[in-house]
DNA sequence: CCCTATCACCCAGTTACATCA
DNA sequence: AATGATGTAACTGGGTGATAG
């Protein structure tokens, strides 16, 4: 019955970005145990608890039949120390692991699964956000391309319009076919090897780029 | 083989508590 | 001392795959 699902290990987003390593290698955490919600009241911290920094443990009989008030772990140093490397190693456990972590944590189960779990959210929030931040340069840049496009443009116009009957087909080396939408276009820059490096990239769309093959579609 | 129920696990979102400025 | 912001442990609800009957 039991499925090592587990092993995936991590299923990361990873986009190249030149000068910018949004590797998954933050500290983050990673497994979880979802399922187990069923189990038991967290906020027992397993006797023998005789951590330095940790809450003291202590009963949750309820007062006056009313709930009992949420208790909130802090893990110690060493505890969380021991998680990250263990989470470095393997952002998702087995259910062995798991066992042996948190007998060595003096955990419960539960509670090392539980950290997993917010530990990978967090690595992931982490990850979203320096992604973010990429897209964001990432558009300053297009922006700033496209300003010096347009600019070209117009200086091509004007050139136009200087010409005596304003017929001046562009030299058939400066053509090239755009990858995106297979239409071709005319390469405005001097390297012509600009014109296929946008084929190279995991980019969802053109790079940003000092040379540029113009594609206006 | 299918179908269904159960289990174990995961994730996204939320809540609530501890700590700090 | 009071308080708002922040970090994070713990909870909830829903989805998925494996397994058994």
């Amino acid at each position: 019955m039991e499925n090592f699902r587990n092993n995936y290990s991590c299923l990361q987003l990873t986009i190249a970005m030149p000068g910018f390593s949004s590797s998954p290698s933050l500290p983050s955490s990673g497994e979880s145990g979802g399922g187990a919600m069923k189990e038991l009241d967290i906020n027992q911290v397993p006797s023998s608890g005789t951590e330095e920094e940790c809450m003291e443990e202590e009963d949750e009989s309820p007062i006056n039949g009313g709930p009992a008030p949420r208790k909130k772990l802090r893990l110690t140093k060493e505890q969380s120390r021991l998680l990250e490397e263990s989470f470095r190693h393997n952002q998702t456990l087995n259910p062995k692991q798991k066992e042996i972590l948190a007998e060595q944590l003096h955990l419960k189960p539960r509670q090392v699964e539980v950290w997993f779990q917010n530990r990978r959210a967090r690595s992931k929030l982490k990850q979203t956000e320096m992604e973010c931040e990429y897209l964001k340069r990432w558009f300053a840049s297009l922006k700033e391309q496209n300003r010096k496009l347009q600019k070209e443009v117009e200086e091509l116009r004007a050139m136009k319009v200087g010409q005596p009957n304003g017929q001046v087909p562009p030299p058939a080396s400066n053509l090239t076919m755009c990858p995106r939408c297979q239409r071709v276009t005319t390469t405005t820059t001097t390297t012509a090897a600009a014109a296929t490096a946008t084929t190279n990239t995991n980019m969802p769309f053109h790079q940003p780029r000092q040379t540029s093959t113009v594609c206006y579609n």
